[in-house]
DNA sequence: TCATTTAAGATTGTCGACAATAATACTTAA
DNA sequence: TTAAGTATTATTGTCGACAATCTTAAATGA
């Protein structure tokens, strides 16, 4: 059910391929942020040319997750916690309008699948004690289909096209499995409702209180660190 | 004063040139919305090779000007009604949230410059009676200070990286010079006073309603257009 | 010993050619 | 005459090599 690729656009020629496997490396954190990329190195590691590693450097650049400095080079993106806090602001601003145009644009088919999904969700939840499955995968589930029922292709493309990959890269190096589960669920059910309803300025609103939880939990627990670092020193 | 590159990022490297040509290229309608892309022809044109130009259009592909299909070719975008429209949801949810953060991050400099900058737009138009010059190039100035302002670098590669050169094309090729402009510009104002005041919310508010101001202006000529169409053909 | 300059090495940017794929034109059969 | 299949052409994807630039190390001078 979990889709690393939500746009489901397949992969036809090698630059795309290892742009995947790249992909995938430095979300996992097996290329690591930070790090400086050397074109030969990695050309030979995956056996093809220069030209069409540099091809799938550049789509890497589009999503974010490395950066180039003319005559210089790549560099994977660090993973810093401002870097972060500056994510979840941007998804809250286009997550939420994501919302507001699903509630607006969202087809009858399309809120039924989403109601079964939540279901299936809720019931695994149970069964597991949810925190490790429904966090990971059920989370970005439920907000690729929502950005997806918006209908709006600037939106999708920008949120799923790019912004994401570096979510989950987050995800992964910060080992981000937070005890929100059991009340991110119930969130969700409560925006799908007012989707559902075609409330969109309900929708919007409960999507950014989502968003804005989860970096407000993240801010307590950097200050809380900081608290006890300093009680350590002191 | 007219900023078409706020983050400024001097061209080094022939592909970066080239890349800027064929921008401004596809942004005044000289490569029509909608063509084919030639990477021979183009290549031979700006006399360089097929590679750099490749490189080039992936940094075309990036800021959302030409649109790629493995195996087939480049396109450039078409410029449609509603391409246009969501163009405009996406930066009333980018420039809002932007707005919120530069009512945070601003620094008293930054205030005191925008604030000039204001102060010589109002001048220039009451003495031109402004329409041209504010609406095509203070406006947009307007806009790109607010955004630097946010000191997200999130917010700001998005939007001025990447949406900006779209809402550029969409301007000259609709030719937007739309009668709003003494009204947009009183509401740069009070835009610029909620900043000024630190009132992140507020802020955000103003900027989604002065930008969906722009976008339900096109629509009712749109409508409007429409039912002459209709009357004529009845 | 340290700072500046110079030279060597390595990396990135650019080029032209070949291979693989798609679009077009032509041929053949019904 | 039309439809399907095939051959041709053109375009895109990939490759290896060369040129330009940056980085590092050595060398020279103060």
């Amino acid at each position: 059910m979990y889709l690393a690729n939500p746009t489901q656009q397949t992969a036809v020629t090698t630059a795309d391929k290892v742009f995947e496997q790249i992909q995938h490396a430095i979300v996992e954190g097996d290329i690591p942020s930070g790090s400086k990329i050397s074109e030969p190195e990695l050309a030979k590691r995956y056996q093809i040319s220069r030209s069409t590693l540099r091809e799938a450097l550049n789509r890497l650049e589009k999503c974010h997750l490395i950066e180039r400095k003319a005559n210089v080079g790549s560099r994977v993106v660090d993973c810093t916690i401002e870097g972060l806090l500056e994510l979840y602001i941007t998804r809250e601003a286009l997550e939420g309008m994501a919302c507001r145009q699903a509630a607006l644009n969202i087809s009858d088919e399309e809120i039924v699948e989403m109601q079964t999904m939540l279901n299936v969700h809720s019931q695994t939840q149970e069964l597991k004690d949810g925190v490790a499955y429904y966090q990971e995968e059920g989370d970005l589930d439920f907000h690729y289909k929502i950005i997806l029922a918006s209908h709006n292709k600037q939106l999708i493309d920008l949120i799923c096209g790019q912004l994401y990959h570096l979510v989950r890269m987050y995800r992964c190096q910060f080992g981000m499995n937070s005890p929100r589960a059991s009340r991110a669920f119930n969130e969700h059910s409560t925006i799908m409702q007012a989707i559902a309803d075609r409330d969109g300025e309900l929708a919007e609103m409960l999507m950014r209180r989502h968003i804005a939880a989860s970096r407000k939990n993240i801010e307590n627990k950097i200050a809380e660190q900081n608290l006890i670092d300093l009680k350590n020193r002191g």
